[in-house]
RNA sequence: GGGCUAUUAGCUCAGUUGGUUAGAGCGCUUCCUUGACAUGGAAGAGGUCAGUGGUUCGAAUCCACUAUAGCCCACCA
């Protein structure tokens, strides 16, 4: 006996185990066609949240309706080890000790983070399986397991030796207090209240001035960071500036170091900004840096790597911290009078997510992947079609990236990661000039190999092990997820797995992503695999909350999937925000719309009690088993068609990633067509056991169609309901398809007896809006004629009775010419004696707002039907359908004159 | 500054290649605890489809411009 209400937790606990233990996620290479994908590996940091629900449900429901095609089916989970958020979590943790890393040491520390990842590292993964994703555990894999840092360094060393993998100077963001490069996502910009310095360069040959005034002539910088001063280079100009025109070329004099510097132009300058006049200082100050090498100026690096002066910024300011500097500089200019003035300035200042220090773009030396090479034939795949953009437009932004991408810096300061397997030759890396370092190094996969290609370099064969010192970067996280699609299946090894699954079939994730990790994966999979790793990329949008912000821990606006899933159900979870989602836009969501899925839950629990209540009169065979042909009504072969539309609807729908529509699709056919429609008409049916045959049978398609959306619910009732043999799962029952055309023959289905049923409903639903309009009481029987010349209309008689309470339903000629109130319909035009039950004021009234509706209706279309060009031009359905619309409405105004003399 | 996307009912959104009197859910109003379901049923109100112009016999749909909002990229030294 099923349970009055339906128990979500209960069905979670039970069928989640159950699927993973009988293995329902997991198949094997071989037999089939394969459908695969690889799950965007969240952090192992992390904990569950709205964008991973929906990241997932979508990824699920793909996933499973593809299984029960019969499809080959893998979904490979996994985690991150995310470099620096991962490294971070343990460091914090080391601090309430009251340590840092450095007092552990970098192995201890390793091992402490492994250690929190044995413990804690597992949360997510957890979390997931509450979802209810069909993932495959046994395959679950880590980016920093053995088999995927074996794939990093093969790759490491495979692009170092191809050349597109080299070590260079270059400016990154770098965090003083940190101590390490950050990736541009990794800085936080705030608003910053500034200030300008105006700075005048005396330009060299110049007279002397007046007192407080060494130079006539100078040119004038204006400046944000003016402790940077000792490092520039140029001065720079917009070539199309004309009142500098002639400056350019001229040589000014550095101001407190008497260095001689160029007056350079570029492009970069903007001429309204300041007084279009800049400093330039490639070493501090990314765009200067690549107008430094446009132009060929020298990289002075006036820093330590943790923000204070060094030498190179002159003897007065070394030691001193980035900040104080300032203020000693800028009080030297002015005693030097080269201060003009100071303007208030606002911008935008980055700072260090992790400890918030003020970031500084530093020159250092990074390991850097040339991206160019990689991009052509990214580029290449996804123009010729081979691999798909959903929506399509996302090619745009793919192919812009593409097209003005940036060598990669894939090192990191940091402990936790891949480490380089680059290894230098001590004694070799000899300090020369001033903070340089001429260092001599291989690249190997390990250290044995680094070893004999250390002696083949140097010549020097007495060399050990110990005179080796591995670069003490780690990779970027980013690295080892590139190969996510193939290391993960093996990769470098040649495995079967690697073989039937690779590439994958859709890759879905959101639009955030596509850069960082989407296009780079693209990169990896042609070249390693000489196959882009997907077929299509599917990107969905960002979860937002009511007000369309995006969802945050500071702005407490986030919902927890866990609490949604406590509260409404993970199947709730799961259809609302498949119900919600668009892949063209950002999905709003607040707690409320996850009613909307529970209480659909609810309505399909409800269906299956009356399903079970009615068990004994149901013929278990099932309907589809019986295959003859069979004297059906009309309300039978209705749903049936009804059902084989959704069935078509549905595969056509997932075929196109249109998942909203999917969730639509089926929550019409489930509540509209088999719950108010069909399941009250099967309660009086004339032949029952043939009504809930035909139920049984829609049903059970039904719930496989909605499977892929609700898994919990759908299992349970499966095997509630007898569909399914204890062991078994409908996760591999099969996804309907439909019936056949033999079938639909054989029970006389058609277009016109689903139209013919459609058309009584919208009678039926006329005649109840007549009794609401005249306030008849539901206890009320009424009388009820139709007038029509279908015979078929008049075969109706009982079930029109039942549906509308009526003590007698009468017929008569179409075109008849009652007193009644009436509504037309395309099953005839339907009357409801009212034997005095009427406010006649009330109802004089309503059929005057009618009547004025109706006369602009008919004036507008009879234009329209007098329009020549309309009746050339449009479909002949249209014109037709136009005409027939006329008509119908100018036999209403008929009956309404009458009923308005009646009630006059 | 460059690009992308959106703007349809009070709210959240559908609306397939232009073609019925523009739809759904929530919310609201009225009625209904009749044996699956009040997490429900029936009915109803509510929209000049952001604005202007254009193409067309016909525009929510195509084009241009404008307004508003959001996102991405580049960012002003």
């Amino acid at each position: 006996m099923m349970e009055k209400r339906y128990d979500s937790k209960a069905a979670e606990a039970k069928w989640y185990p159950f699927w993973e233990n009988n293995g329902c996620f997991h198949d094997e290479p071989g037999k089939g066609t394969p459908y695969s994908v690889v799950i965007p590996p969240p952090n192992v940091t992390g904990i569950l949240h709205m964008g991973h629900a929906l990241n997932q449900t979508i990824q699920d429901i793909l996933v499973r309706w593809r299984r029960m095609c019969g499809f080959n089916t893998l979904w490979l989970p996994g985690t991150d080890h995310a470099g620096i958020a991962t490294q971070n979590v343990v460091e914090k943790a080391l601090k309430k000790e009251g340590k840092r890393r450095q007092d552990l040491g970098r192995e201890a520390f390793v091992a402490r983070v492994w250690e929190w990842k044995k413990q804690y590292g597992g949360t997510i993964v957890h979390q997931q399986r509450m979802l209810g994703n069909s993932t495959d555990w046994r395959r679950e894999r880590f980016t920093f397991d053995e088999g995927c840092s074996k794939a990093v360094t093969k790759v490491f060393c495979d692009l170092f030796n191809e050349g597109l993998i080299y070590k260079g100077n270059y400016i990154v963001n770098w965090c003083p207090r940190c101590g390490t490069a950050l990736a541009n996502d990794e800085v936080e910009h705030e608003a910053n209240h500034g200030h300008l310095w105006y700075i005048k360069y005396p330009v060299v040959g110049s007279a002397k001035g007046a007192a407080g005034e060494p130079y006539k002539d100078y040119v004038m910088v204006a400046t944000t960071r003016p402790e940077t001063l000792p490092g520039d280079t140029a001065v720079a100009v917009n070539p199309k500036d004309e009142r500098y025109a002639h400056l350019i070329g001229k040589t000014v004099i550095l101001p407190l170091t008497n260095r001689e510097i160029p007056v350079i132009s570029d492009d970069y300058v903007e001429k309204e900004f300041g007084t279009g006049i800049v400093k330039i200082t490639p070493a501090h100050d990314p765009n200067d840096f690549l107008v430094g090498k446009r132009h060929g100026l020298e990289e002075i690096n006036i820093m330590t790597d943790d923000g204070h002066m060094n030498e190179l910024a002159g003897a007065k300011y070394v030691g001193m911290d980035r900040f104080k500097c300032r203020e000693a500089l800028v009080a030297d200019l002015e005693a030097g009078g080269y201060l003009d003035h100071i303007e208030d300035y606002d911008n935008q200042v980055g700072h260090c997510y992790r400890c918030h220090e003020v970031v500084e773009s530093r020159l250092s030396k990074q390991w850097f992947v040339k991206m160019k090479p990689l991009a052509e034939p990214a580029i290449e795949a996804v123009k010729s079609g081979e691999v798909r953009f959903v929506p399509k437009r996302w090619e745009n932004i793919y192919f812009n990236w593409m097209n003005n991408i940036q060598d990669w810096c894939i090192s990191r300061q940091l402990w936790w990661g891949h480490r380089i397997p680059a290894y230098y030759v001590r004694g070799n890396a000899s300090e020369e000039g001033k903070g340089k370092r001429e260092e001599v190094f291989v690249v190997a996969e390990n250290a044995e190999k680094a070893l004999e290609k250390a002696k083949a370099v140097t010549g020097n064969s007495a060399l050990t092990l110990a005179d080796l010192e591995q670069d003490p970067d780690v990779l970027d996280t980013w690295f080892s997820s590139w190969l996510w699609p193939f290391s993960t299946l093996g990769w470098p090894e040649k495995t079967a797995d690697l073989d039937y699954y690779y590439p994958t079939a859709d890759l879905v994730t959101a639009q955030d992503i596509i850069f960082f990790w989407v296009a780079r994966m693209m990169m990896a999979g042609i070249h390693f695999m000489k196959k882009p790793p997907f077929k299509n990329i599917v990107i969905h949008g960002i979860v937002r909350d009511a007000q369309g912000r995006k969802m945050s821990k500071s702005l407490g606006n986030s919902l927890d999937p866990l609490e949604l899933i406590e509260a409404y159900s993970a199947d709730a979870l799961r259809f609302s925000i498949a119900l919600i989602t668009s892949l063209d836009c950002d999905s709003k969501v607040s707690k409320e719309k996850f009613e909307i899925g529970r209480n659909f839950a609810t309505k399909i629990w409800n269906a299956a009690r009356f399903m079970e209540m009615n068990r004994e009169a149901t013929p278990q065979a099932g309907f589809g088993a019986a295959r003859g042909p069979v004297q059906l009504s009309a309300d039978e072969k209705q749903i049936l068609w009804a059902c084989d539309l959704a069935c078509r609807k549905m595969n056509e729908i997932l075929e196109r990633y249109r998942i909203q529509d999917g969730a639509l699709a089926i929550y019409d056919f489930f509540w509209t067509q088999i719950c108010d429609w069909y399941v009250e008409y099967a309660k009086d049916a004339p032949d029952k056991a043939t009504a809930f045959a035909i139920l049984r049978d829609v049903y059970w398609k039904a719930l496989r169609l909605l499977h892929p959306y609700m898994p919990f619910v759908t299992e349970e009732i499966a095997h509630q309901l007898g569909y399914l043999k204890e062991g078994e799962s409908i996760m591999r029952a099969a996804y309907p398809t439909g019936y056949t055309d033999e079938e639909k023959a054989a029970w006389g289905l058609s277009q016109e007896v689903y139209d013919f049923v459609n058309a009584k409903r919208e009678a039926i639903t006329a005649l109840r809006a007549l009794r609401a309009e005249y306030k008849v009481p539901p206890s009320t029987f009424v009388k009820v004629t139709v007038a029509t010349d279908d015979p078929k209309v008049a075969a109706e008689v009982d079930s029109l009775k039942r549906a509308m309470r009526a003590e007698s339903v009468a017929f008569v000629p179409a075109g008849s010419d009652l007193a009644m109130p009436s509504k037309m319909t395309a099953f005839g035009t339907v009357y409801l004696s009212l034997e005095g039950l009427v406010d006649k004021a009330a109802e004089l009234k309503r059929i005057e707002g009618e009547l004025v509706k109706l006369a602009g209706f008919i004036k507008s279309s009879e234009a329209k039907l007098a329009n020549e060009q309309f009746t050339a031009h449009a479909p002949a359905a249209i014109v037709e359908e136009a005409r027939r619309k006329l008509a119908e409405n100018k036999e209403k105004v008929v009956q309404l004159e009458k009923l308005k003399r009646l009630f006059a």
